[in-house]
DNA sequence: AAGTCTGCTTGTAAAATGCAAGTAAGTCAA
DNA sequence: TTGACTTACTTGCATTTTACAAGCAGACTT
């Protein structure tokens, strides 16, 4: 995952922010089926491994996408919730629905 | 740059094809500056290198997004268009510089 | 006091990327 | 007709990122 921006473009900024094969489907999780604890993450069927996993949420906080709170009084049991910022991505992923659904063979409306 | 789906998921298998940090900006110089030549793709301001652009548009070319001819009887001079399926990513692009506009400080629609 | 649950970290091999240099096929100018 | 030039790559290699497996730490539970 770069860091800095390599030009002015709106599009290489967000690439450079978001463009992985692992950071959108952590969003998916928890716009479209409200996952917000690691292990729910890790349960997805695409499989993330537990060290991006943490990288990922570890950079989604620092981007101000994702904020992280303890969960009740349980011990060591973290929330990760949308920030506005990172609700502001769901066009970006109805696009790429959008897109799969129409010229990718056999892809489907998950359920879990 | 993985070959194989991960899932079922529009989203996953989207990211699955142009979900790197270089794949759209290849398809935003065709689909917004009208560029298709090899030098010109080398021009964009973020500096891709030839021998990743050789293997984007390899695979451009492979999933059907764009396709190569040779240019009028010139040598060895190729003009690499966007297919149909790869004009339908516009909605893709355009929700991804209304997100960078929005949140990500100094960004602007580029000139070249 | 021992085991469990959750959320990570660490180690290492494999793959992708970045950078520089080189190559090949044709054109053009002298 | 040869030697430079243009365009589109390929190759080699060092660095970075990813994938996979294993381990660990703190709080609870029995």
């Amino acid at each position: 995952m770069a860091q800095l921006h390599r030009s002015s473009c709106p599009i290489a900024c967000s690439l450079d922010l978001i463009g992985d094969r692992w950071t959108l489907l952590v969003i998916r999780d928890m716009m479209f089926f409200g996952k917000q604890r690691f292990e729910e993450f890790l349960e997805s069927p695409e499989g993330i491994s537990t060290n991006i996993l943490a990288n990922r949420l570890k950079l989604l906080e620092e981007m101000g996408l994702i904020t992280k709170q303890p969960y009740s009084n349980h011990p060591r049991r973290m929330n990760y919730e949308l920030t506005e910022q990172g609700k502001s991505l769901r066009p970006v992923l109805k696009a790429l629905i959008t897109w799969g659904l129409k010229h990718i063979p056999d892809t489907t409306i998950p359920q879990n």
